[in-house]
DNA sequence: CCTACCGATCGGTAGG
DNA sequence: CCTACCGATCGGTAGG
């Protein structure tokens, strides 16, 4: 992702240009100064807020002037709305590749005769692990600001792009159930499992308010953990 | 707290007051306006949040003029505290009947001789139904805004305020702590207790999200499925 | 992307 | 508790 970002003071410039020194006109780094505004923007908007976060603040934070975020984005709103969808798309990202994972481990442990696991399938618990595990990365890794943001500050969305948003909710919730529905058929699930799905992600989401990085063990533990509280142990 | 706060409008004014009809002036409301506000602003902070409300917000909901939320707190930060002050005091207090009614139900029946409970004291899977029959009820019951309002805007306190909110709800969740070791030796119960009760009061909390009041099914209802959820079925 | 600016709104206050 | 008001800040824009 290292793009080149040449300042080129050299290249042109036959005096001293006026105002500050100017990167050369070939240096396109739109997308970049853009990306930052949207890091810096989900940083303070998890920390004091969408509301409490001025236009300013974000300027700031990338080292602009108050006017200038408004070159990139047609308001602060707008900018929210791209960091939620930035944070679900990674999100998605993110959950498609650890399912990926599991598949393949269990693809390969078969095709070495390893079939202590009976199935070809990984297991409903296994599933169920990886997709903690995946949502705990989403949300508590450092600089995992943006899929908080969402679940915080959706309120402030206006009704089109809330929109847009649930559906990437919606898609990714998605896999959740049927994983859930096969730990019910299997005994290991005591509950209705779309209440179970509601309450299971609900106790993730809240682990952004009080789980600390430095302080707070790893993320494996912690889906082991919650692993063990929501479902229970294999029928004898 | 009624203190005597005469307008002394009829002690002068010999023909008709200015302004809008009066109240009598043994109506005394002061704390009854206070309390409106407070009851204003929580539903409009629960609403909205607190950055987003503006104190016109607050005074326009209970009819008063701009300024004049300002003659009952010193700031919209107090007004605040205030808020989530009260909704814990309240919660301890629901909390607290709620065990208590618990127990009494076990005393009742045992002096009646019903014993096939076996023990005096209710049972841990019980004491957790009821906790968390209580939270549901403190967070979802219709004008249920205070508590919600402190688990989504604690962010907004000072310093100071957020030590005396910290303090209530370590009080809150204590109870909770000697039930789930409770159910963890009766193996009911296999995670961290620290850690279950964090994950467990995580996807009640949540439910302030999804909930809906109308169509909800009952709180009842609800506990149940929490309960099944998060602890495993008696040993046989 | 900066400069310079605008109208709107905000929390809060004095004085009655 | 209202009236009248203040300074600060905010989101956003024109023009370069």
């Amino acid at each position: 992702m290292s793009e080149t970002l040449d300042t080129g003071l050299l290249t042109e410039a036959p005096r001293r240009p006026r105002g500050r020194p100017r990167k050369s006109p070939d240096d396109r780094d739109e997308g970049n100064r853009r990306q930052l505004l949207i890091h810096a923007a989900a940083a303070l908007f998890r920390n004091k807020g969408f509301a409490a976060t001025s236009t300013r603040d974000i300027a700031a934070a990338v080292g602009m002037q108050s006017g200038s975020p408004f070159y990139h984005f047609k308001s602060k709103g707008a900018l929210l709305h791209e960091v939620m969808a930035q944070g679900m798309r990674s999100a998605l990202r993110q959950q498609a590749l650890a399912l990926q994972a599991l598949r393949q481990s269990h693809d390969a442990a078969q095709a070495v005769g390893d079939e202590y696991s009976g199935g070809a399938a990984p297991s409903p618990a296994e599933a169920l692990r990886a997709l903690i595990r995946a949502h705990f990365d989403i949300l508590l890794c450092p600089g995992s600001d943006f899929v908080p943001v969402m679940l915080y500050e959706w309120r402030s969305l206006t009704p089109r792009q809330r929109e847009t948003v649930v559906a990437l909710q919606r898609e990714y919730e998605a896999p959740w159930l049927p994983v859930l529905q096969d730990l019910h058929r299997q005994g290991r699930l005591h509950a209705n499992v779309h209440l179970a799905r509601l309450l299971i992600l609900g106790a993730l989401n809240w682990s952004v308010q009080w789980f600390n990085a430095e302080q707070g063990g790893s993320l494996d533990e912690l889906s082991d953990v919650a692993l063990r509280l929501f479902i229970h142990p294999e029928a004898a």
